[in-house]
DNA sequence: AAAACTGTAACTATAATGGTTACAAAAGTC
DNA sequence: GACTTTTGTAACCATTATAGTTACAGTTTT
């Protein structure tokens, strides 16, 4: 529903940030972990910090660190931080008045809406960046040394990400 | 996370067949409930048709109909219609692999995508286009009297939609 | 044949996100 | 106190998805 990363590199940071422990990152640190520029993680690191979640200093010896025990901010936090729209959204033009669907629709739509979004919180409120760090951990011994043994294996092509439409047109030409 | 209104669309044009029963409807007529153009209204029912979910006819009494059941078709079957991505989407680029974190990331965030997705289509699978066109009769029969009565109530302002960022940059500024 | 539809291509418009450059302000170092 | 490093932030451009629009070929009924 939605081609955005933001919440990815959001949790990508404050799981970077854990897993230093007190060690201040500077934004260029931040940025060549997620491989993007270091702006933009500085102004998802403004949010991130007015919601309470990281603290930066600026100076020579500045940098962003955690705010708080990693075991107590959840990626619920981080979504609300970031002010994460939601599920789906309404019509962007109010629908028609004059037609009994059309005028009582966009409540109903709300209602779902609030219970999706309702499913998503609770999910994401179980999950704490310290749980993030863990689940990291199992993973990092095995990978690397498995590449090595099998010579033939698929190996992490260049993705080329296929915009939605032109998917859904080409289905429906094969179809 | 989404300003994309293509699902709510989706079970606006379904609950208006379910509506009018097995009277085809005419692309224009939705459209005109919808507010939007008849053009995107027909898009749509390209993809609901292949899900299986409406039937179209071309020709003078041609339009478009459901193709089962409105207790059947649940919001569960519009979303996987739409193909709708998911609730976040993971980094554009790659994080970097020389990065304990960066590595494994994405496997775990793509763990966390499963379970938050599993838990919205939970939710959708268990309301039927059935359902809404239930939820929608209540509404109708109160909403419009109730303006009536209080004069000074706040009327439908025109909503003017502000930006993410520009929403975030003032309350930045502000605080 | 004429009229009324859908299906679909080909555009344009709008908006959100991401990327980039630039620079003021803050904080440490010499 | 000048110099250096780094954040905060503005002001752009680039990319992409959705929405809106026009146009027209193909279908079906009359």
């Amino acid at each position: 529903m939605s081609t955005n990363s933001r919440f990815a590199v959001a949790v990508h940071v404050l799981t970077l940030m854990a897993w230093s422990g007190d060690e201040p990152l500077k934004s260029d640190q931040v940025a060549e972990s997620v491989n993007t520029n270091p702006v933009v993680i500085r102004r998802m690191l403004c949010e991130l910090a007015e919601a309470g979640l990281v603290v930066s200093q600026t100076g020579s010896l500045g940098g962003s660190r955690l705010a708080q025990d990693p075991a107590e901010t959840t990626l619920l936090d981080i979504y609300k931080a970031l002010e994460c729209q939601g599920v789906f959204s309404l019509h962007r033009q109010p629908p028609s008045p004059d037609c009994p669907v059309g005028v009582n629709i966009e409540t109903v739509l709300g209602d779902v809406l609030e219970e999706v979004d309702s499913a998503v919180e609770q999910v994401l409120a179980q999950i704490s960046i310290n749980d993030v760090v863990q689940r990291l951990k199992p993973c990092g011994e095995t990978t690397v040394d498995k590449k090595r043994h099998h010579k033939n294996e698929q190996v992490s092509l260049p993705e080329i990400r296929v915009s939605a439409r032109s998917r859904r047109a080409k289905a429906y030409r094969t179809a």
